[in-house]
DNA sequence: GCCGTTTTCGGCCCGACTGTTTTCAGTCG
């Protein structure tokens, strides 16, 4: 029973009151749903302090429906309602252009229940004729409908979309019809995972700008296409937005673009209490611009400290930048090293091609962590390899300005929670503790358990490893708890870069924060190519609040040895 | 249904685009 389960629930509320003409309800639980689905931790943690109604937009009567779904499992107004909208509100939505009247209106003329009816009422052409409707509808139904169909998913992992959607910015900088371009949405909030993507331009030729983005080699089908804004389908598998500005306009729609949606909200709310109004095209006093050139000037003409993108998820940091509390999180150059490079298989070859790649990507030194388990676990670790490598690096670096430091990573073990290191190796070695799912999965107390490993000593540094970017449905471990014995015991945690070996989420690395917890950034490269990927722990730093201070892999390569006692 | 640096009542972000409409509701971001 995850989060999203609730926020589903509330979001099919929403869907419900609004077909019932109930507009602020339907509001609300649209807004508790959004709040609940970016919540870090589980319900169930806030319940038992009793703080559900800290959550933005629950209030008392969703705070009891809440609390009737941890105790029963079912939320009785949802039940009551579900039984007089028997219909897949979840599944309908996807289609684009359905919202809830519309799936209502379906439901009500033909039954449609969920994509199964819609597919087939589409194929013997009876949503043609429905007042409301016509061919023109049914024709965008049947083709959303297809894509639904060759979609492996809603939204996709950042570093899967991230490059590509680069390159797409720069070659429509280089067709010549547009003087800026720049990529906005989730992607510059840099969130770990993409649902559409959002390109803005600064063009003197609007139409041609726009003429220009559509014959892009990328762009596989349109939606819809005005003659500011226009929104189609990528080869990429997601939807794109593009629209184009004027120059004196960019800022606000750069900051509007952006998002979040929540954070948005909130800064609109925030212009009005100053007697202001502020949209995409600007910041206005009774129509007369206040700001609107550059993002900075509408953050600092409300007051407020410059807030950066991947800050914005209306989690506290309007407030924050209102009383100049913003914390000092690290610039993506301010990361001189990649603290986790994984190297299963020792050459001087591949040594030498991490050194030039992590200069490539402006590193001053790295950590190279030799991942020696054999497929068969049970064999332990391969020390002997280590060793090897060991003395080369140790070689290499009387020699060099660009330094390693010679690492390895063990998981931490079942029975004993702790990592099987020789003695002697540990005050040589940066030894760097990981823990899966999977390796906790027998623990009765799991949460004991790797605050047990990390009281053992027998690790500098904890790195969670999971095969998902965002947190719901994971172990039930108590994070406070662990972040709390982590600072005690000066315990490092990774905050991880890999597309698909993901550490703590942003929220929970926060927390740590928080709680005092240090941290190390890691690319997880077990290529020279994949080095690059540091940018997206330095993001989830970012994301998640944490000051740069509190970055071991911010300091130069003196200080960091000094920190790990090597 | 939620919320409060004018408020415990009376507000609740706002503009673009589409399709089916003779002036606008629905959807989207």
């Amino acid at each position: 029973m995850s989060n999203s389960d609730v926020a589903r629930i509330f979001d099919e509320l929403a869907d419900m009151e609004e077909i019932e003409g109930n507009r602020w309800e339907s509001l609300a639980y649209r807004k508790a749903a959004a709040s609940i689905r970016a919540l870090g931790l589980p319900l169930e943690t806030l319940y038992s302090r009793g703080e559900l109604r800290t959550i933005d937009g629950v209030g008392s009567a969703i705070e009891k429906k809440i609390i009737q779904f941890l105790e029963t499992g079912e939320i009785s107004k949802y039940s009551e309602m579900k039984s007089r909208y028997p219909i897949d509100f979840t599944g309908l939505r996807r289609v684009q252009g359905l919202g809830p009247k519309k799936i209502f209106a379906l439901y009500t003329a033909l039954g449609i229940r969920n994509i199964d009816d819609l597919k087939m009422a589409v194929e013997s052409h009876k949503i043609e004729n429905l007042p409301g409707f016509g061919k023109r509808s049914e024709d965008n139904i049947r083709h959303s409908l297809s894509l639904i169909a060759t979609r492996s998913a809603d939204r996709l992992p950042l570093a899967k979309v991230y490059y590509e959607v680069m390159s797409m910015a720069d070659s429509l900088m280089a067709s010549g019809t547009v003087r800026r371009v720049e990529v906005v949405g989730s992607i510059r909030r840099m969130k770990e995972t993409v649902g559409d993507v959002d390109i803005l331009a600064v063009s003197d030729e609007p139409e041609k700008a726009l003429q220009s983005f559509l014959s892009q080699k990328y762009v596989t089908g349109i939606v819809v296409s005005g003659p500011s804004k226009t929104s189609v389908n990528l080869s990429i598998g997601l939807n794109g937005d593009f629209r184009v500005f004027s120059a004196e306009s960019f800022g606000s729609a750069m900051q509007y673009f952006t998002g979040s949606k929540e954070h948005n909200i909130k800064m609109r709310d925030l212009a009005i209490q100053n007697g202001l109004k502020l949209n995409e095209y600007g910041l206005f006093r009774k129509d007369i611009p206040v700001a609107g050139e550059d993002e900075e000037g509408v953050y600092s003409a409300l007051g407020l400290q410059y807030i950066p993108p991947e800050m914005r998820e209306n989690s506290g940091e309007i407030e924050a930048a209102r009383d100049r509390k913003l914390p000092k999180i690290p610039e993506y150059v301010d990361i001189v090293s990649d603290m986790h490079v994984s190297i299963r298989n020792f050459s001087p070859k591949i040594v030498h091609d991490i050194i030039a790649a992590s200069r490539n990507e402006g590193m001053k030194y790295v950590a190279l962590l030799y991942d020696g388990i054999n497929a068969d676990r049970d064999k332990g670790v391969d020390y002997e390899g280590y060793g090897v490598m060991q003395k080369y690096v140790e070689k290499l670096n009387s020699g060099s300005d660009f330094k390693i430091i010679p690492g390895i990573k063990i998981p931490v073990k079942q029975e004993t929670g702790q990592v099987s290191i020789p003695s002697d190796m540990r005050n040589s070695a940066y030894v760097v503790g990981t823990l899966s799912p999977k390796d906790i999965s027998g623990e009765s107390d799991p949460t004991d358990f790797i605050i047990r490993a990390v009281r053992s000593g027998s690790f500098r540094t904890l790195s969670y490893s999971y095969t998902e970017p965002e947190p719901d449905n994971r172990i039930g471990i108590d994070n406070d708890l662990i972040f709390k014995a982590c600072a005690e015991n000066k315990i490092l945690i990774e905050l991880s870069g890999s597309p698909g070996d993901y550490g703590i989420h942003y929220t929970a690395a926060r927390a740590a924060s928080s709680s005092g917890v240090n941290f190390v950034l890691g690319s997880r490269a077990t290529s020279p190519g994949e080095i690059k990927h540091i940018k997206f722990a330095t993001a989830i730093a970012r994301r998640g609040w944490v000051e740069k201070s509190r970055i071991i892999n911010s300091a130069d390569y003196n200080a960091v040895i000094g920190a790990l006692q090597l």
